[in-house]
DNA sequence: CTAATAGTGTCTCTGAGACACTATCTA
DNA sequence: TAGATAGTGTCTCAGAGACACTATTAG
């Protein structure tokens, strides 16, 4: 065997919706390198666990969830990406309900915050490009794939469903056009219920059929 | 810092076409574990060099090439895959013109062969998962891409061009209306070249005005 | 002139996108 | 009844796919 002295972590990049914006959660670090700079959340795998467990670790640390949609993303391996020596990360991005979630700030960090992507903090490490890397990705695959329903609670309106693809992709899309998509290509069905405590005629509550997550044109 | 023994590899599946059939290049193992078992070329990534880095040695070191396409793939981090111990792998997907390329078997392995993927030897490790990963991925990336202008030679015909289609996506293609949206999407350029040595009808040559990897809608 | 591949145009159907009004509820 | 959002149908245009014949070359 060979010598070879490279440490292996995972990032987690978080996305949710909430307040009309996409959302990624950031930790306050508490140690050095790069103290009390935000960052992604992620630590080091391992040795009994493969990436994806320590990513679902990971997420269980910062955060109390359920029903998470995890991909792997990237492996970003640069040299020089870590202070500390020579460190690579397999990043992943997770999205989630904003309901499904509570956060809590783990071992590493001193808080931990959701950051409109329009509006965020300097980061640590190459978690600028890790997150850009991110964003790129949830916009593609929201376009051909149902992923959307992970950000979305059990229950919801086409209008919300609609917003989240308004929000995502930064651009209208007419009522009408979206609703016939939908109809044709979605597995979504409408329940008996509707929605309550709202000031104006409330919505039919849309549940998804199916929780797999299937390759289709959405848009 | 944390205690850590994680080893790092990238492995290479390399794509080419020949005698009209997706070809995949497997090395035959020198050494334990999986002595001579066939396996996707790979090794150690070194410390001063990123994992891209690493997989262009591996690529050089394996195969004398030039123009070739490579694109990280996956992380592989199964905590059993390697029986040695605790190794992870970067896999990269490799696609190169048959014509732009020698084998040379490298220091890890007795020799470098390429084989087609309809007929694919015992494979040591995980390498049969990684290889389904990669021909997905090529799948899908063609028809989206211009990736297919990697796999053929600088010259080539619009016949050519489309058994590329074919023969990667497994399914007969109209020639018509493969041409129609190669004249409407892609960069190709006739010369004023045909084929010479065939013994009937010689088709026109053409070239690809750019080489860069573009997002196009091809099928 | 035969064998073999190159090369070309039209029609149909489906899906995408533009577009405006009525319905229903709350306060 | 005013304010606010839900919900619905049609037309046009572009692109996808089905389809068959002529052109050119070597031998």
């Amino acid at each position: 065997m060979i010598k070879q002295h490279i440490l292996v972590t995972v990032d987690n990049v978080i996305f949710t919706i909430s307040e009309n914006q996409v959302q990624v959660l950031l930790i306050k670090r508490n140690a050095d390198p790069f103290k009390w700079t935000r960052a992604i959340p992620g630590w080091f795998v391992l040795e009994s666990e493969d990436c994806e467990q320590a990513a679902y670790r990971e997420l269980q640390e910062e955060t109390n969830v359920k029903n998470v949609y995890l991909e792997q993303l990237y492996t970003f391996s640069d040299v020089k990406r870590d202070p500390r020596g020579r460190v690579i990360s397999i990043a992943y991005m997770a999205l989630v309900a904003r309901e499904n979630m509570t956060i809590k700030a783990g071992s590493d960090a001193a808080e931990a915050n959701f950051f409109p992507i329009e509006n965020l903090p300097k980061l640590a490490f190459d978690h600028k490009k890790i997150l850009g890397y991110a964003l790129q990705r949830l916009r593609r695959k929201i376009e051909y794939t149902n992923v959307a329903q992970y950000i979305l609670p059990k229950k919801f309106t086409l209008s919300e469903l609609q917003k989240v693809y308004e929000i995502v992709l930064g651009q209208d899309i007419d009522v009408r056009n979206f609703r016939k998509k939908v109809d044709k290509i979605w597995l979504v069905k409408a329940t008996w219920e509707k929605e309550i405590g709202v000031k104006y005629r409330p919505a039919k509550l849309y549940k998804f059929v199916e929780s797999k997550l299937k390759i289709v044109e959405v848009l």
